[in-house]
DNA sequence: TAATAATGTTAGACTAACCTAACAATTAAA
DNA sequence: TTTAATTGTTAGGTTAGTCTAACATTATTA
């Protein structure tokens, strides 16, 4: 039985390797992640590489091992299921979901998760239009657009954000956004992408870096989520 | 914020009162129901008292200060929310909530608390009788009378167990007994008080320790879990 | 390619929650 | 009322997870 530090430092090497890409991960990166300091990760790393969960030398490259990969993707399952959960059920808000699931994926008990699944009907995506891995691992593969790569003058819905952190969220509600909203993009400025959008009538100008954390499908797309595009072009 | 450790120190306290009726706890009985050694309860009594949780001196007797007892009543309050929840919409078997609601109970988060207490409709018993402090931490009390205590030829109606144990549990269910079961008490032997009971039909004989497990109320009492007598008179 | 910066590792220390073993105080029994 | 049994306390040790400070390696760049 894995403690919950354990758990959280999987679920830390899935999530950077998810969001980033970039598929090898470094002891300074994953202590940023979790907020502790390098010396503390190296030390859970050698534990975690004795019980054969990652795999890694000295001076190299961190990776999950299989077992470590089907712990983590299992952790965030149950994130998931809280999140919908939480937002579906007990009515939270959109914003205030993540922060309490941090701490429910961590019971253990098997039959609690597949309980909650069954009776949330078995949903594909959480409040934040993440995907939540089904029971044998495997979830919806999303193409990852964001209101960045929106052209000026389309639209657009957004489905999800990169950001999870409470600070983003709120931002995000502040501006009049949700998930399901539909996003008109305005105009950009060629020098800083500073972007003027509208949302439900009401305009708002964000930053790049904004526009970057909020997942979109193009309207004129009839690929939905799954569409391959990098960039929508302008109709 | 009280850890995981220390709530579970001021539940044990309250809840040794609570069921043994016995006002003043010591070291050696709190560190058996917790299943650790007096030493460790004793260190953990002196943390305790530093944070004004509970009342004690050197060989003296525990007691919860007003404070620890708040605190106390809102894990149980959160334990028994929880196991109505995972009786009640999770489908849960009535013996297998108690195990999950003792993580479940840990977590900390006001609104989640009060909302789930909303999505339940404000219960005021939990799966297995037991009842549910409300906000302010007022609970029902109810009189506690066991199955021991029912004349012969008599019935009464399942209302609880003392016993929370997943192997009592466990028996009872295998007796065919459940929540809101009417039981008939066939006959008693007057030695070993060793009692013939029959429910749904079937006749099977307990134990006294069995029934002294068994919260009931008498059929013929109109004054349900309230009722004030001891024992139930022959009809 | 040599100096500097960035990244990673080790050593030693701390806290919370547990333990065992030895000792002290209180309670019960002879 | 003294002895024995029970109960409670202290001292010192362990493990998980964290830290800081010093050191080692690898990567960058002048």
């Amino acid at each position: 039985m894995l403690s919950f530090t354990e758990e959280n430092y999987l679920k830390a090497l899935l999530k950077i390797t998810l969001d980033s890409g970039n598929e090898e991960v470094g002891t300074n990166e994953l202590a940023n992640f979790l907020a502790i300091k390098p010396a503390t990760a190296n030390d859970m790393l050698k534990k975690l590489k004795e019980k054969e969960l990652v795999d890694y030398e000295k001076y190299g490259k961190i990776n999950l091992t299989t077992e470590g990969k089907k712990n983590a993707t299992d952790v965030i399952r149950k994130h998931r299921l809280w999140e919908t959960f939480l937002y579906e059920k007990l009515e939270f808000n959109w914003d205030e979901v993540h922060e309490v699931a941090e701490h429910l994926e961590h019971i253990h008990s098997q039959k609690l998760i597949d309980k909650l699944d069954k009776f949330l009907d078995y949903p594909e995506f959480d409040p934040h239009g993440d995907p939540i891995p089904n029971k044998k691992g495997e979830l919806k593969v999303q193409f990852k657009k964001t209101l960045a790569d929106v052209a000026v003058e389309t639209s657009c819905k957004m489905v999800g954000v990169r950001d999870n952190s409470s600070s983003f969220l709120q931002y995000v509600v502040k501006v009049g956004l949700g998930i399901n909203n539909t996003i008109a993009v305005v105009s950009k400025q060629e020098y800083d992408a500073i972007t003027v959008i509208e949302v439900n009538g009401s305009k708002s100008t964000v930053s790049q870096k904004f526009a970057e954390n909020i997942f979109v499908v193009c309207n004129s797309c009839v690929m939905g989520k799954n569409c391959p595009k990098t960039k929508c072009e302008i109709k």
